[in-house]
RNA sequence: GGGGGCGUAGCGAAGCUGGUUAUCGCGCCGGCCUGUCAAGCCGGAGAUCGCGGGUUCAAUCCCCGUCGCUCCCGCCA
């Protein structure tokens, strides 16, 4: 049998089509049979046209329709007439019109499908990973997958446009065990020696700024070998940008312009042209997160004051613990925050109940909050507001105070968390605006957020190997004012880093890097590299580095992320056509696998199982 | 490495302080039906209640173990 092959789709025919015989491939997404007549609603990539089998069609073609089922591949010759007024569907694209079918063709069956096919498929995500060449075919799949290649090309055009040039990097790279794991791949030729896969291109780009393309980007495969999460998996894309001859404003700039036409060209959504900007330590303290979701206010306040006139013990423990510990550390040369107390009204939230403020306690408590300690204002015997229930009675001496210093009215609820470590604090009762965020209705989930988070510390105190790392990663350059006391006091040093922060996810982060051997060295220094460790990780790169390195920095946004977002979704797996599932396996291919031993030979490898291995 | 949740028919769920034949919706199969669009109506098939063990007269339900999935903490320069 000859195919008939498509003349057109099934999202394109409309009344001005009227009269003209078509031919449609495509998927029987539904099937209506009334004795006489019959609908078959027929599915492609570009929509749903409903085919009509009429009443006084050939037995021959009635025959053939009536074999359809689900997800038959099939194709059809026919004309294409208008709906009666009454008929017409509105919810359809194509609804004003249908094609009476001539010819039908069965080019492939469908067994019983494991799930339907609908907008949203209700079945498990391990179903649907599973058999994701079904999953796929539903609705919100393909509509993502648009929205991804749309980003993609978007982001494309913007940046070609701009003069950046998209230039492939590596994927087989050198491994420099910094940050996240890395996967590897044997060497055949040389035994023993691994490449592995990028964390990301930094230090091919770096390089490029240095061979003088002084605008880059790529959409780049990046591979980490760390635990999954909702918007986390071994593989993503990353939009990864570098520049030449730029300060940090020029960076955080085109980004802004970038976000703005593609967010114009993909969902007409106008953005701000300027993002709000927020310093890391603003941004932990009034909100508790370096990536706060900023679709509603309700800041955090300092409840440190209100502590000394108190008698609540386990407040000034906290305190005087956090002082005591700031002073150890100092003495050592390290510089810390001490302990904090750290409030957050819930406006006219005085109603709630015992069980609501123990569920917004178990939120503190999952990062390392003691308690959650809370006080209802009510209206007192002189109809001034009074601190009353819980926490209440501690602050008998200077409730005035607490009523009056964090400005609250009777019906709202005070929420406190203390921590000899005020970082706990802050991100415990962090975890508390999210989820109040989230219970009382503030988030607006059609708005978009955007904020850079700046001024991020360069070092972090590792206390296991009592020394410093760098918070983000070797290059990053640290803030001029700063270039002094690296050495004497690397604790308070910020870098020059910026993060961009989309509704409470970190959507890009980026920095100016290190141009200057000598202060490269220094950083290698500070974090515990002597020189032959730096030079034979990191060597080409430093060593490029004196033959007239560029100024420059970049940034790199997460594209699954992005178009996460953009789709209002909160898994990558959702924008992402095979992912792999939580445990980095892809249920439809089965991989990892294990390989012959053949293989293995070639590749010098010999399987060493963990104790208790069951094999597979 | 740790914590929460889940596993019952092809899919999604209900049932469980232990007690006849395990329930419902969708899908599937058959029949009826000339304007539906989540078509409708009638009938039917389909379940080792994840797996193994224990307690009990009796286990889908309780206990122990195990496997798998999912979300989160840690981790993610």
């Amino acid at each position: 049998m000859k195919l008939l092959k498509r003349s057109t789709t099934c999202g394109a025919l409309s009344a001005t089509d009227v009269g003209k015989t078509v031919v449609l491939n495509g998927w029987v997404h539904r099937k209506r049979d009334h004795g006489g007549i019959s609908f078959i609603n027929l599915r492609d990539r570009y929509g749903v046209t409903q085919v009509v089998v009429d009443a006084d069609a050939s037995d021959s073609l009635k025959a053939v329709a009536a074999e359809l089922r689900h997800e038959f591949c099939i194709a059809i010759e026919g004309v294409v007439r208008a709906r009666p007024d009454t008929m017409v569907n509105k919810d359809m694209a194509t609804g004003t019109i249908e094609v009476v079918a001539g010819q039908l063709q069965i080019l492939t069956r469908c067994d019983v499908l494991p799930f339907q096919i609908d907008e949203e498929s209700d079945a498990k995500e391990e179903t649907r990973l599973k058999y994701r060449y079904l999953d796929l075919r539903s609705g919100g799949m393909q509509k993502r997958l648009a929205l991804r290649n749309a980003v993609a090309f978007a982001v494309r055009e913007h940046m070609i446009g701009e003069g950046f040039f998209e230039i492939e990097t590596p994927t087989f790279i050198k491994s420099t065990p910094e940050g996240a794991r890395d996967y590897l791949v044997p060497s055949r030729l040389y035994p023993g020696k691994f490449y592995a896969l990028p964390q990301s291109p930094q230090l091919y780009k770096q390089i490029l700024m240095v061979s003088g393309f002084d605008k880059y980007f790529q959409l780049a495969r990046c591979y980490r070998d760390e635990d999954a999460r909702g918007d986390r998996q071994p593989e993503f894309t990353q939009i990864d940008i570098e520049m030449s001859f730029v300060e940090r404003d020029d960076v955080l700039a085109m980004t802004e312009r970038l976000f703005g036409h593609v967010f114009r060209k993909t969902l007409g959504v106008e953005l701000p042209k300027t993002f709000t900007r927020l310093s890391y330590d603003e941004a932990l303290e009034r909100y508790g997160s370096d990536k706060p979701d900023l679709r509603f206010e309700m800041k955090m306040q300092d409840f440190g004051p209100f502590v000394a006139g108190s008698t609540f013990q386990a407040f000034k423990d906290a305190l005087s613990e956090g002082e005591a510990e700031r002073q150890r550390q100092a003495a050592k040369g390290v510089t810390v925050s001490g302990g904090g107390v750290k409030a957050l009204v819930a406006p006219g939230k005085a109603d709630y109940s015992r069980k609501q403020i123990e569920e917004l306690e178990a939120a503190a408590k999952i990062y390392r909050a003691k308690g959650l300690a809370w006080m209802k204002v009510s209206a007192g015997v002189d109809g001034q507001p009074a601190l009353e229930g819980g926490a209440s009675k501690f602050f008998a001496d200077n409730f005035a105070a607490v009523i009056s210093g964090l400005g609250v009215k009777v019906g709202d609820l005070i929420l406190v968390v203390a921590d000899s470590t005020r970082r706990v604090a802050n991100i415990a009762l962090g975890a508390v605006r999210s989820k109040l965020g989230k219970d009382l209705g503030l988030v607006d989930p059609k708005r978009f957020e955007l904020a850079w988070i700046v001024d991020f510390p360069m070092f972090e105190y590792n206390e296991d190997e009592q020394k410093w790392d760098t918070a983000h990663h070797m290059f990053t350059m640290p803030q001029a004012q700063f270039h002094p006391t690296l050495e004497s006091d690397p604790g308070s040093v910020k870098g020059d880093l910026y993060d961009l922060v989309l509704n409470g996810f970190e959507l890009a982060s980026g920095s100016i890097r290190i141009h200057d051997p000598a202060l490269q060295k220094r950083i290698f220094q500070i974090v515990g590299f002597n020189e032959a460790d730096g030079e034979k990780k990191f060597g080409f790169l430093t060593e490029s580095f004196k033959y007239g390195a560029p100024p420059h920095g970049g940034i790199a946004p997460g594209l699954d992320r992005l178009v996460m977002l953009m789709a209002g979704q909160t898994s990558i797996k959702e924008v992402i056509a095979f992912p792999k599932n939580s445990f980095a396996v892809s249920p439809m291919d089965d991989c990892p696998n294990e390989v012959d031993q053949k293989q293995l030979d070639e590749l010098h490898l010999t399987i060493r199982y963990p104790e208790g291995h069951q094999g597979s």
